[in-house]
DNA sequence: TGGTGAAACAAACGGCCGTTCGTCCGGATA
DNA sequence: TATCCGGACGAACGGCCGTTTGTTTCACCA
């Protein structure tokens, strides 16, 4: 046999990264096997070769979009918001949001990047530099506007980000509370630790 | 050549046990080698085999260890205090200290919980609740008390873990701030958060 | 309708994996 | 001083690892 009936390059490439997403999240980037990934897609394991360039390409192909996304996504949430409550509030709802509904991604964008090659590294770790920027910048409005009072603006960051990324611990779609009502909660407990 | 001059069980086993949290922080449990672990401690691989059961053991050894030092020392930072606002703080302030000298360990509790086998993951996971159940505890204490004020105890309580947790992503012993001024920040911003 | 290139296959490369086993040394006990 | 056994060695087991290669097939476009 050779190339399959019905086979297309654009799907197959999403479906490798889909399964690649569910094989990192259960067994880590380095103890996943190319051999179990070209099994979940219905290939075999050299074909996936056609898909990207090794094992390391994949991985950083997968953060790096992610983190893309996640920031695109945030300058949309934030977009034509300018009081800093107003656009706390807006970033507490839209990271919880995108926490809940892409939880293996989040995980393995902040577990593997050790598993990353040091340049690769640098990218990741430097578009994530720009979203703790971007929390710091609205503390750092609200204090200047005397909304908010935080002692130390980067700790309150990390610690705001920090809690709201905990959801992907504990959130289930099936759990207790929806995702509108788990907003409002964490985003109170967020405006009432950094309001003066 | 056989038995090493000088060689010495429960030393042996301490050094296997350091180097293979190291190892599992760096690789992921998984990816981690148990010839890598020999070369580490300076032993052949199968000379592994005299100080655990398998490689199985080994991870559940590591998490269970730190879990119940883990719930032993909480037992101790709360031991008689019994006002909320107290207990909280005293929380906070050993949550911290706990997480920034024992990052690694840490991080491998939360992370690898996956590599566990059913039955060492339940156990494992029970300890975790007992932990988590203590905090639920304080917060419910002082809900009743009138001290805090919290839309759902449960969810503040990760949230407050959370929070708590993530210095470990960024405290280093040679950084701008000490762990004292750390664990003064943080607490300032749980107690406003959970202050009515 | 013929040609081209994307996308698959099968087989193989050297190398590492967790674990078991038979052996032997050397420090403590009698 | 004799003996016991904890704790090490080294070799081996079957099996999986990431990646490369040569070949083959099918979808699409001129």
């Amino acid at each position: 046999m050779a190339r399959t009936s019905g086979s297309n390059g654009e799907r197959t490439a999403a479906h490798i990264r889909d399964a690649g997403v569910r094989l990192i999240h259960r067994h880590g980037f380095e103890a996943m096997s190319l051999r179990q990934l070209a099994t979940e897609v219905g290939l075999q394991p050299g074909s996936l070769y056609n898909h990207f360039e090794n094992k390391q390409a994949l991985l950083f192909e997968i953060v790096r979009t992610h983190m893309e996304e996640l920031l695109a996504e945030l300058g949309a949430a934030l977009e034509g918001r300018t009081d800093p409550v107003d656009r706390l509030t807006a970033f507490s709802a839209f990271h919880l949001r995108y926490h809940m509904t892409r939880r293996m991604l989040v995980y393995i964008a902040n577990s593997e990047l050790r598993s990353l090659e040091p340049g690769n590294r640098e990218a990741i770790v430097a578009l994530r530099g720009r979203y703790e920027a971007t929390v710091v910048a609205i503390l750092a409005d609200g204090v200047a506007s005397g909304a908010f009072k935080v002692a130390d603006v980067r700790v309150a960051a990390y610690a705001v980000i920090a809690m709201l990324t905990g959801v992907c611990d504990w959130y289930r779609p099936d759990g207790r509370l929806g995702q509108e009502e788990i907003a409002r909660l964490y985003t109170d407990l967020v405006l009432k630790g950094v309001t003066g």
